[in-house]
DNA sequence: TCCAAATTAGGACAGTTGACAATTTTATGA
DNA sequence: TCATAAAATTGTCAACTGTCCTAATTTGGA
């Protein structure tokens, strides 16, 4: 947990003054455990009780603070989502750097993320969920908007000649391709090992493609 | 369901002569309809009752033919994945094709593939179970490698100049990025009516980095 | 026709789930 | 100190889950 941003406290509550209301500590407690079985266990094991007592509560107190089930997971989603927004979000400002150097340093930040296990494992559940939570959709989409913006952005300064459809179409791509490397990054082999030279195929396509577009 | 390939009959007992085993007509039947719902409503609505109800049977009578849930789980994943393998087993052998034209009719199928709602509803699903599942993990596991292997031949063909390791991470690289185009085909907005484009740049970006690809 | 096997039906079981209500404990502030 | 609200406990509820068992029915072959 050391230096991990609190999920509700520092991200939906951010810079609170006179500190949190009674009952945050433990609304937190909630969803960082919430998460872990969903990462760990899955979305079928992360049961009321199972989240309760792995909290230490009972029943009870956990549908006192998440009076439903729904209620949690929408808070969880959110809070999940506005901490990848919050990562993402400081990229975007890099001055005095080539727009293909921070192309390069976005990609490679992106795609460190994407081989931790809590992405691995996270996303392909929020994809799963989407197909039939029309929330989740909601919200899984937002975060990719939000995501693809300072990759267009930089294309944009790479291809200023394009029009913004062909670089929107870019984009889409780039961070498609990305996102695939989520679904082999879970596999142990052979991806895993081989992770760092695919990395460095991937950035150079993107570079590539970007730089020899050519409008239709 | 016109000339789709029945799940059981005609993949799991490809051939059979003088017919199939009594049953089997039934046992094709419900693991059409848990596939179904399992698309339409996703793993947790898939349960022994709803498959039954679906099918127009009862419980007990699902239970004999699938004793266990995790039999009939198993049966489906293997006809599923069956079916993807005879779909891409098709393409490899496409004679008097330059390599890059085979390369791009590869991609295109495979991509056309995956703007199926079928494909785009299912793999979420799968990944999802797959970070929890030693089975589903395996199969879907051994379908990757299969769908891989005609497209590292092509690269082969293409680039006979690089080492085995190299022509791996090409093919690793451009499956994992057409992988990445499922979730967002799934999305309507703005993905879906871009995807040709999308497409488009996808499959000339593969081209270029097979053809430019320099080993370090 | 008739027997035996395959299939279907129906019921019951223990376990789990989300939600709720009544109650007690704890913390807070005047 | 004490009243008040917040927090946590305990128990219950109907609904649902997978599994199992037995009886009835249908089917196919001799």
């Amino acid at each position: 947990m050391d230096g991990v941003p609190k999920l509700v406290t520092d991200l939906l509550m951010p810079g609170r003054e006179g500190g949190y209301a009674k009952g945050y500590e433990t609304r937190e407690l909630i969803l960082r455990t919430a998460l872990h079985i969903l990462i760990e266990e899955g979305y079928r094991a992360m049961s009321m009780r199972r989240i309760a007592g792995a909290c230490g509560m009972r029943l009870g107190n956990l549908t006192y603070h998440y009076p439903t089930r729904e209620d949690l997971v929408r808070e969880l989603l959110n809070a999940v989502i506005s901490s990848y927004e919050v990562e993402f979000g400081a990229i975007v400002h890099a001055p005095g750097l080539e727009p293909e150097e921070r192309l390069t340093r976005l990609c490679n930040l992106i795609i460190e993320d994407i081989g931790s296990k809590k992405t691995t494992r996270l996303f392909p559940e929020l994809w799963a969920l989407a197909n039939h939570d029309a929330f989740v959709y909601e919200r899984v989409h937002e975060l990719y908007d939000r995501a693809r913006a300072p990759l267009i952005e930089i294309i944009a300064e790479m291809r200023p000649d394009l029009p913004e459809k062909d670089r929107l179409d870019l984009g889409l791509f780039i961070s498609a391709s990305m996102e695939g490397l989520t679904v082999f990054a879970g596999y142990q082999m052979p991806f895993a090992q081989r992770m760092p030279a695919v990395e460095h195929i991937a950035i150079r396509s993107f570079i590539d493609i970007v730089r020899s577009f050519q409008p239709a």
